[in-house]
DNA sequence: CCTTAATTGTACCTTTCCGTACAAAAATTC
DNA sequence: GAATTTTTGTACGGAAAGGTACAATTAAGG
């Protein structure tokens, strides 16, 4: 959380807007119309700020962009790989992670698929920083469902392996999800891939 | 192959450059900037003509785009397909082509990871033309795997359900490749998914 | 060799890009 | 309530964006 705090302890002007609300605002931007396809006059819009409030309080473009991949993963992200620790088995596991990420994936009220797999991993290509943020990113969360698997004890096979596999899927939805695939396009998708992994048992939804 | 040809029949001054490798060069700028991040300068300068030129040739900078996504078709994806039909069993074929894939994604000479699923993928989010094309190539990709499967005939589940996994896992891939991954990360990667795949015989390079 | 057809290079156009200067406004401190 | 601190809105900069006009150039056709 960088967020060019200047210490506001009371002195000076108030802020007008809401620093969050505004975060948010732009990470949706950033989201639908990539890093370098957004503009600062499409982020101030979407903010209802203007600019020297945007570069008081986020510093540039790169680095709002940056503070906008924080805020995914603290609010999207995060939330969704914590339910992980309510299924029970393996396989409620990852179907309701499946679950989880189809529903996020194609939200109506969001653009579609997913800010860090396809804008940033874009752009991870020709930025450094970005690329070994992303890389991880992923690295966390193959290596948390793979601690969470161990915990479990119920996997069929190496928990590290599974995980892989589980958040390559899960990659590949949100490519999907990009490319306009529908929830139950998905949620059917994730369902044949858990009968590939884990053998035919049930729906994922 | 649209590439705005007037059917230049001997008239007029000939062409000094090879439109082929204009595309060509165009294309690994696309890859490697993104659509909005590649300016005219990038290509003019890469492709080693001037803005009359490329405009005379390939219309404008979209059109451009979308020739350098077929040129990518034409080039890379569909010779690494064709290579399916070397093999001689399902796994063969998938191992096959996993070790095919992962060494395009990761070649010295090229940007990383792919241009369809990293660039293109991203702009399909907003950009309704380049999603309909994209989701298309996926499609066929998927719909020439289970072909091939069918006629191998040793599949030992559903083919369209394996090349589902085995489409989605090549497009994880392409977004490891994107984050960095070497080839040998991919390829062990893609022993252990085969392996989870189609049980433990043997490594994919 | 003159006309016609096509491409080339330069120079330019308008718009938009990202970023900042500056004065007015709104709060706290003394 | 004057001084101080911070944010706001407007307005402006220089640079770069995508795209085009136009004259010069180079070929083939007659």
């Amino acid at each position: 959380m960088k967020i060019n705090q200047p210490a506001n302890r009371g002195r000076g002007r108030p802020l007008a807007f809401d620093p969050t609300q505004a975060l948010d605002a732009a990470m949706r931007v950033f989201w639908l119309k990539g890093y370098e396809g957004t503009s600062l006059s499409d982020l101030t819009g979407a903010m209802r700020i203007n600019k020297p409030s945007l570069y008081a309080r986020f510093d540039d473009k790169r680095a709002l962009f940056l503070a906008a991949i924080e805020h995914y993963v603290a609010t999207i992200g995060a939330p969704n790989v914590q339910k992980l620790l309510e299924g029970k088995t393996v396989r409620e596991t990852i179907a309701g992670y499946f679950s989880t990420i189809t529903a996020a994936l194609t939200s109506a009220d969001s653009p579609p698929g997913c800010l860090i797999g396809s804008v940033a991993t874009d752009l991870a290509g020709r930025d450094e920083e970005i690329r070994e943020l992303v890389a991880n990113l992923v690295s966390s969360t193959e290596a948390f469902l793979t601690q969470r698997f161990k915990e479990l004890g119920d996997a069929p096979m190496d928990e590290q392996t599974l995980a892989e596999a589980v958040v390559s899927f899960a990659q590949s939805l949100a490519a999907r999800a990009r490319l306009g695939a529908t929830q139950s396009d998905l949620n059917a998708r994730a369902d044949r891939f858990l009968s590939v992994l884990l053998g035919t048992d049930g729906p994922v939804s």
